[in-house]
DNA sequence: TCCTTTTAGTTCCAAATGGAACTTGACGCT
DNA sequence: AGCGTCAAGTTCCATTTGGAACTAAAAGGA
């Protein structure tokens, strides 16, 4: 079976203490796991967003789904629901009854849009922005910590190659039997 | 607000391109945002793990706990539940019920572990199999076409990175406030 | 050895989820 | 202007989810 390409390298100190606490098939998933990169990117990604959403949901009674949109909309003032849905991946009725939830607590305000009646332009009110701005230092923390194990010049360079593979996004077909089309020369 | 490294760096063809392509807040998310590896990770893996389930689902009926179960076994024969709990992140009982469907659906077999009356080791069946031989190559051309728009030295470079967090997430603290008491030296 | 604590996996049930249909407004075409 | 199509957001409802309690087996003490 292929493997990721850094397999079997670097069985150095750090890599025999990540061998004693991960369990097995995680070892195996990322070293001996031809889609290398998706269990990367999901086990990183995971390993950030599964205490921040706790924290925030056992702090203030904020779901997932809740704290998106509060998120997005304190990165983003006047931004609609439909900005939401198309940024997060998350269906439009979890992101309206989210944002209802929001409203209903006065976390965030909207009015319509005078452009477009049938979109509103949502705010944070300052009960939302507090949240927003009490969160936001947690969150860098909990960032900083993950890359504290990277050199300033290898965050540079995550960053940067994440950057092109997101701007590459753009140019990737959208579903999976496309992307094998492309590769098999099937055209129907 | 604090950026993201390569904010409002390299202007260029494919950044414009990609600027025409996503929605404003997406936008917002990846260059004007200080928790800018969160969004990347969650950006990109969505990118991958949207198309393959949906084509799973679709194509043999199984929906995400009971791919990442399948998947798990196809890589490592004989694991048990608990490993794919602790590699995977999902709850137990979603888990436990992921498998009781394969095990129906004659895709998985399973035995007690004799070292261990509580576990059962779980194995593909042939056409559990089947299924995993099938996926496995439009995984990866999916994972190809991602990494598509990197260099040979860049997608090695990706992956030692991503590699190197893995490794030090063992000593990330399992909450975030804990985080923060680090940070600010709080001991209570 | 007996007893407490932990662990693997299952079951229960209230709550969240998400596809699909719906409502209302915008846009395009003739 | 009139009409068909599309888009923003909401509602409906069947399904999925996941916390918590549960069962049974293993591990850890004293």
């Amino acid at each position: 079976m292929r493997r990721a390409p850094t397999a079997l390298s670097r069985l150095d100190h750090e890599r025999e203490a990540a061998l004693r606490d991960l369990d097995p098939l995680t070892l195996t998933k990322l070293w001996d796991n031809p889609c290398w990169l998706s269990f990367r990117l999901n086990f990183v990604a995971f390993r950030f967003n599964d205490p921040v959403y706790r924290w925030i949901e056992t702090r203030y009674g904020l779901v997932r789904p809740e704290f998106v949109a509060l998120y997005a909309v304190g990165l983003k003032e006047g931004v609609a629901a439909k900005n939401i849905v198309s940024s997060s991946g998350l269906p439009k009725n979890t992101l309206s009854r989210a944002i209802q939830k929001l409203l209903q607590r006065r976390l965030l305000k909207r009015e319509t849009d005078r452009d477009d009646l049938r979109s509103f332009v949502l705010r944070l009110t300052t009960a939302g922005r507090a949240i927003f701005e009490e969160t936001m230092p947690l969150m860098l923390q909990r960032q900083s910590t993950m890359l504290s194990a990277l050199s300033e010049a290898e965050q540079r360079q995550l960053c940067e190659l994440m950057d092109k593979l997101v701007i590459a996004s753009s140019t990737w077909p959208a579903d999976l039997d496309y992307d094998a089309e492309q590769q098999e020369g099937i055209s129907s």
